[in-house]
Parts: structure tokens; C-alpha cells; sequence
RNA sequence: GGAGAGGUGGCUGAGUGGUCGAAAGCGGCACCCUGCUAAGGUGUUAUCUAGGAAACUGGAUCGAGGGUUCGAAUCCCUCCCUCUCCGCCA
């Protein structure tokens, strides 16, 4: 979340980025809610300085009988404070983090495509569609998916699930080979790590909550969840900027996006990822976001599989990003790229809310955090099923993977 | 799941209703001493927050949130977490 102090002196600044990104919260009236919570905080203190010069000692009959009533007051405006900052908290928890000056302004269709890498494959035989590659070569189970656990749940078989290993390990020794030390995250976490990450309030109908009554806990949807809350409360050293990933599931409800991409598994209530965050000095974000960027492009670049490289638009941003960029991978069957990584600077919009500092020069500063997929493993097999394709409907293992595998192609016959 | 114990400052640990933001020790910092020398002495040393140029002043904080009381680290309730024993278990 954003700085109070910051939206006071910033206003116009504020006003118009929330504009940008579609978020109709009344500025004015945060501001008048902020200084009417200014004055109740003023009186409560005074009333509680009062009353405190008079506990230090056994008071006189009269005093605790003046002190009774002062209590009453007190009492009476803290109930007021009380629920002026729960109003305030409730504007200021709506309010997204500033966009980047790079950022471009508007909704999906704004866009930016930054870079385009390597060349769209042309096939001499129609290309078929993932999710019939998966059903001919015995590699995908959805049926049985939603016979157990319903729609957008599925069973990966046979050499998908090796590939997708073989794809784990390729990541996870680069990733390590890059500095990023891996730990091993809880998939379920308290309601104050999804407020803390910034996934509540505004993505709660995305995020499974399990078993409410008793153990009230919420899936993740993504590591970044606990990887960032790994650190949450405490003041880090930052000589030099952390850096961690894990490899999880992530849960998600899919809820508004029903009847969409229906077909195969590019969209599901559960697929497994490699995250990565850094935590790191204000000054270092923009070059770590490059830097989480350069590599999944290496990563993509390496499976050889074309991809486009877009700069999410305003509109697009989530909460606490403050500027988004996503790799799209080709897709042949559908003709178009997809998302299949995304990485985000969240300045200090995460930190604030986690109390995640450091110290220069004695004094403790918030860090920045950022976040990125090392690999989205459902897309990233739909995108090798389908630009490895061959003409004989089989699908060739790309080279960067084949030592992991005791397999070249997916053939029909086991 | 059953039975118990407990969460206090950077650390150890005292404090069961008022003068307690909190003894003592350790650690840190500053100065002094310099033939007890990998030592001694003196002083100092929590965090957050509001105002202020600063000195300083106010408020909050003894796991979290409520409650009782004129007054809560201390009493009551709920929750979170840690530990011990039993049970169960990969």
C-alpha cells in the first residue's frame, strides 16, 4: 500500500494514477477522512496523558471520581477513532501503487510490445491443438480430472510428466546457477500473508480458503505469497540484494473466467510453477527487474521457442505492481502468443504492508520487492507440445531438455 | 487428539494492580586507567509514532486482539506461537 504521507503531498499525482488504472477511490475524501482521524488521535492523547499523570500514584476519592468520567470520554472517542481508521484503511487499502514512468497508460489493448524474439515456425502439415496432441499420445487425462475434482482439473500421464520434470530441472539449475537460493514454501498461509503480498483485498474471489470454521487458511495462488512473507517483520541486511525461488503448486478459483479457454489445460485451478522474488534496496529495483526479465527471455530462448516480450498497461497492473512485464510465448495452434511468464516490481507497496526494512544509515527504510515466474509449467508444456510438433503428430524433446530424459520424441506406441 | 508449561528490551532473565518502558547480568557504545592486561573503572544503551531545525514534548508498545479497573506487563476472555509428556503419523 502506499504511504499516507505520500498520498497527501502527491494528490494530483495519486488522483491521476488511480485514473489510469481504473480505481475510483475519492482522494478528497481520503484526505478529510485522514485529517478527521488526525484530530480523534489528538484527543484521544491528550485524554490519555491526562489520565496517565494521575495513575502514577493512588489517586484522592475526587480524582478517581473525575477519573471515571474522563474515562467515559475516552472511551467514547476511541470508539470514534476506532472506526474512522477502519475507514481510512478501507480507502487506503483500494489505492494501487504508482505506475513507473514507463508504464503505458490505459487498458489491455495499450499494451506495449516491447521486443519480439525468434521466428513464428511455419508447418508444412496442420498443426494440431495441445490438447488433441495429449489425447493421441496418451498425455493428458481430463476426463477423469473432473470425475475426481471437477472442471479445470486434470491428470498429466507418461512422458508430459517427464518432460515437465525434465523442464523443473532445467529451470532450477539456472536458477541456482544465477544465485537464487531455493526454499521450500507452506502452500497454505495465514489471511495476513495474502493481505501482506497484496492479494487481498482485491483478488480474495481468486484465492481457495480452507476450511473456514476451524483452520481459516488460503491456498496459494502463486509462491510469491510466502516467498515474500519469508521475510516479513524483520530488517534485512542488503549489502547485497536476496534472492530465492520455489517450486510449487498454484491454486487458483478461475472465477471470472468461466467459458474461457476451456479447451486443454492452459487454464486450470492448479498448475506447478517456479517462482522467484528479490528483495533488494530501493535504488536496485529497476535493474533487478531487468534482471528477473533477462532471465526467463534465456530461458525461452534456450527451448528455442519464440516469444514476445509485452509492458502491461496501467489498466492491467495489479494492485501492487508498479510495472508488470510479461513473456508470451507462441502458441501455433492458436495462432497467437500467450502469457507465459509475468514479472513485477512492487516497489515498496508489499514492504509497507509486511514492515520488510533495512537499515542505512541507522535509520530502517522499507525494501523493494519484485517477483517473476521462472516457469509456468502447464503453458510451458502446451507451448514445447506445440511447437514440437512433427508432421507424424509426434512431439520432439527441444535439446536443452534431452539429457534429463532417456526419451528424443513422444511417440504414439509406448 | 489428550494432559501440562510458557511467550517481557539485541540476548539471558526479574517483575502478580499504581512511583514500571520495565531490576540484574551479558552484549553494544563513549570515556578513563594501563604492570590484575584476551584485564579493570565510570557513564551510556529498546522500538514505533505525532509535533519540532534541534533540544525536547506527547502517545503507543512486555506475542495479538478484546474485557475488568480511577489505574494493567501483572486479573479475565479469545486467538497466534513455542516447549514437555502421551497418542497418532510420512
Amino acid at each position: 500500500m502506499l504511504d499516507i504521507k505520500f498520498i497527501k503531498e502527491n494528490k494530483d499525482l495519486v488522483q491521476k494514477n488511480n485514473q489510469s488504472r481504473g480505481v475510483k477511490v475519492d482522494i478528497d475524501q481520503l484526505l478529510d477522512v485522514y485529517e478527521e482521524r488526525n484530530v480523534l488521535l489528538k484527543k484521544v492523547e491528550e485524554k490519555r496523558s491526562l489520565r496517565k499523570q494521575e495513575s502514577k500514584t493512588k489517586p484522592s476519592p475526587e480524582i478517581i471520581a473525575k477519573m471515571k468520567m474522563l474515562g467515559e470520554e475516552l472511551k467514547t472517542i476511541e470508539e470514534e477513532l476506532k472506526d474512522k481508521e477502519q475507514e481510512l484503511n478501507l480507502l487506503l487499502w483500494q489505492i494501487p501503487n504508482i505506475n513507473m514512468p514507463d508504464v503505458p497508460l490505459g487498458g489491455e489493448e495499450n499494451t506495449k510490445v516491447e521486443k519480439t524474439i525468434g521466428k513464428i515456425p511455419s508447418f508444412d502439415f496442420p498443426v494440431q491443438h495441445h490438447a488433441d496432441l495429449g489425447q493421441n499420445l496418451d498425455l493428458i487425462d481430463l476426463e477423469q480430472g473432473a470425475v475426481v475434482s471437477g472442471a479445470r482439473f486434470w491428470y498429466l500421464k507418461n512422458e508430459l510428466v517427464e518432460l515437465q520434470f525434465a523442464l523443473m530441472q532445467f529451470v532450477w539449475s539456472k536458477l541456482i546457477k544465477k544465485g537464487f537460493k531455493p526454499l521450500a514454501v507452506p502452500h497454505l498461509v495465514k489471511e495476513e500473508a495474502m493481505f501482506g503480498t497484496g492479494f487481498f483485498p482485491a483478488e480474495k474471489n481468486e484465492i481457495y480458503n480452507v476450511n473456514q470454521e476451524e483452520d481459516n487458511l488460503y491456498l496459494i495462488g502463486t509462491a510469491e505469497v510466502p516467498l515474500i512473507s519469508f521475510h516479513a517483520g524483520q530488517t534485512l541486511d542488503l549489502k547485497e540484494a536476496k534472492k530465492y525461488f520455489a517450486f510449487t503448486p498454484a491454486y487458483r478459483r478461475e472465477a471470472g473466467s468461466y467459458g474461457k479457454d476451456t479447451k486443454g489445460i492452459l487454464r486450470g485451478h492448479q498448475f506447478d510453477k517456479i517462482e522467484m522474488v528479490i528483495f533488494c534496496r530501493p535504488e536496485e529495483s529497476q535493474k533487478y527487474h531487468q534482471e528477473i526479465l533477462s532471465i526467463e527471455e534465456e530461458i525461452w530462448q534456450e527451448l528455442k521457442i519464440p516469444y514476445q516480450v509485452v509492458n502491461i498497461a496501467s489498466g492491467d497492473l495489479g494492485a501492487p505492481a508498479a510495472k508488470k512485464y510479461d513473456i508470451e510465448a507462441w502458441l501455433p495452434a492458436q495462432n497467437t502468443y500467450r502469457e507465459v511468464t509475468s514479472c513485477s516490481n512492487t516497489t515498496d507497496f508489499q514492504s509497507r504492508r509486511l514492515q520488510i526494512k533495512y537499515e542505512q544509515d541507522n535509520k530502517k527504510e522499507l525494501v523493494h520487492t519484485l517477483n517473476g515466474t521462472g516457469m509456468a509449467f502447464g503453458r510451458a508444456l502446451i507451448a514445447v507440445m506445440e511447437n514440437y510438433q512433427n508432421a507424424k503428430g509426434e512431439i520432439e524433446v527441444p535439446k536443452v531438455l534431452q539429457k534429463y530424459l532417456s526419451f528424443k520424441k513422444i511417440k504414439k506406441e509406448k
